[in-house]
RNA sequence: CGCGGCGUGGAGCAGCCCGGUUAGCUCGCCAGGCUCAUAACCUGGAGGUCACAAGUUCAAAUCUUGUCGCCGCAACCA
């Protein structure tokens, strides 16, 4: 029994096609926030994340360049999380759907759904191409006039035999779910346009089996089919925390407390997937987060522009914080958000090398220079605030707000423009390099009550830009424990037990700038 | 009439839900200041009829309707 309250939160998992891009880093980068933040906060967190890879797509892929399938999928699973790492994207469990403890729990949850009657059998029709041995959408029928593009042939009516879901039983419950729990689905407006879907199209039962496929894995009721990408998929969010094989595991977890997924898949995972739960006995995710795309130049990413950014391509002439903190301070996460070189250098030099990182230089060098970097008699000495004004418990409460609701833009907006600007003003009006000559226990105190700003700053950004938060933090000898500090810590102006003292590694007197300009 | 979003000083955005202080913020630009600091920091300034039109109102960027323009989704390209 831990005495931590659980947290349970899931990003979407990836088709392992190609290499991950700006876009798919964004959902992580949104989701590792709150991951971390929720740590700082005292939950116990299990962050979830993997690869999709029981679809056709993924088996031809990898049949196209000769590779064995699960082989191909190990790689790829693997340069993910490469790339993971490098953006300390802070997840805990990595599932990847191909592995054989997957399928059986998938295989237990799908029976369990059989026997509760939600699966039945029926036929299957559609237009078939045989050239691509697949069934083609009625809109591809229509627009193509009745031909595959592919092949360049006349599309057949096929029916074959499958397993639907039945879908429509949860219409009603499905639509008053939505409708009396306002926090389910956010942003706001995808919840209305799910209501809206509900309302007018309706759910229809949706065929979960595809027959004749050898990739993926197969019906425990009737080991001919395979089962539908989107029913497998779904299921990571559960046998990843246990089901099926570690019940004490899952119970303790489930229900899910955030989904962060992509706008595009929103049906998915707020009408097919509490469906598929409540058809298991299972209680809904508690919330699903449908973030915003990102934009590259102002124009949609994808293969066929040409346009894919991937995030190592950036971080190779920048750095991770930076590279995070663009895209949390930039892109609203609940819409779209635009990536632009130009942009990037602007926000990071303005915001964070001039900004924060220059406020740090300037904190640590009088100190460093003038007083051999201890400020004596400074122990126990309570500090001032360097914003006029500010009620420090209610700007936290504001920032904490914001990042609880993942509007992580305004956050960051908020500890720059409300907190960090008038520090830096703070040492303008009280010019701590001139008081040094006249008054040097004044200028002390001065030193002080900035050192404190920093303080609370570090603490504020942890969850943004762990490393460079960090870094600050153990620039001055701060009492507790980088590892311990929560919000709550940023509350209070807090004296030092012991004096002041510059601990940043110094060069020439100087500390290493934090963020260096770029451009 | 498929659904939805957007159009605010040079650029990017906030405000709009719950109409009412001189329409905010970041970048850029101009002029000063400072010199501790990463040519960074601070102050001041120029620049907007809040897409357009009509309506509701004592009062509209904010509500209603219409027009124009741009863009997403609807199809396993995050």
């Amino acid at each position: 029994m831990s005495a931590k309250p659980k947290w349970f939160q899931t990003t979407a998992i990836d088709y392992p096609n190609s290499r991950p891009h700006i876009g798919t880093a964004f959902e992580k980068l949104g989701a590792d926030v709150q991951a971390r933040y929720r740590r700082m906060e005292g939950y116990d967190v299990t962050f979830l994340m993997g690869n999709d890879e029981n679809t056709l797509k993924v088996a031809d892929k990898a049949n196209e360049l000769g590779l064995d399938v699960q082989a191909y999928c190990d790689d790829m699973a693997r340069q993910f999380r490469e790339v993971w790492a490098v953006l300390d994207i802070s997840y805990d469990v990595f599932i990847q759907t191909s592995h054989e403890r997957h399928k059986a729990c998938c295989r237990k949850f799908i029976q369990k759904v059989y026997d509760n009657g939600y699966i039945y059998k029926g036929e299957y029709q559609g237009w078939y191409c045989a050239g691509c041995e697949e069934f083609k959408s009625e809109k591809d029928h229509a627009e193509n006039a009745g031909q595959c593009t592919n092949h360049l042939r006349p599309l057949t009516r096929r029916s074959e035999p499958c397993y639907y879901f039945r879908q429509s039983a949860f219409q009603d419950r499905l639509l008053k779910f939505l409708q009396d729990t306002p926090g389910f689905l956010q942003p706001e407006n995808r919840r209305n346009e799910m209501i809206g879907w509900l309302e007018t199209k309706g759910l229809d039962d949706i065929n979960i089996s595809r027959l004749g496929e050898a990739w993926g894995f197969r019906l425990p009721f009737d080991e001919e089919f395979t089962s539908y990408v989107w029913f497998d998929a779904l299921l990571t969010y559960i046998t990843g925390i246990g089901y099926g094989d570690d019940e004490v595991t899952f119970l303790a977890q489930w229900p899910c407390d955030t989904h962060f997924i992509g706008k595009d898949i929103t049906r998915f995972h707020t009408l097919l997937w509490p469906a598929m739960l409540w058809a298991a006995g299972l209680p809904a995710p508690t919330k699903v987060f449908s973030h915003g795309f990102v934009t590259v130049d102002g124009t949609k990413m994808g293969k066929s522009m040409g346009n894919v950014v991937q995030p190592l391509e950036i971080i190779a002439n920048s750095s991770v914080d930076i590279y995070r903190y663009f895209f949390l301070r930039e892109c609203a996460y609940s819409g779209d958000g635009d990536y632009s070189g130009q942009r990037f250098e602007e926000v990071c030099n303005s915001e964070l090398a001039n900004n924060l990182g220059n406020m740090l230089s300037r904190v640590i060098t009088i100190p460093a220079k003038s007083y051999d970097s201890v400020l004596e008699g400074t122990a126990g000495v309570v500090p001032q605030s360097t914003v006029e004004g500010i009620d420090l418990k209610a700007f936290v409460a504001t920032v904490r707000g914001h990042v609880e609701a993942c509007r992580y833009n305004l956050a960051l907006q908020a500890i720059v423009n409300d907190f960090l600007t008038p520090s830096n003003r703070y040492i303008d009006t009280n010019k701590p390099w001139s008081l040094v000559k006249t008054d040097k226990e004044a200028a002390k105190l001065v030193l002080l009550n900035m050192a404190e700003a920093l303080r609370i700053a570090a603490i504020l950004l942890k969850p943004f830009i762990p490393r460079s938060a960090e870094a600050i933090y153990k620039s001055v000898n701060y009492a507790k424990p980088w590892g311990d500090v929560t919000y709550a810590d940023a509350t209070t102006l807090q004296a030092l037990p012991s004096d002041f003292r510059v601990t940043a590694e110094l060069i020439d007197g100087k500390p290493k700038p934090l963020f260096p300009r770029i451009g």
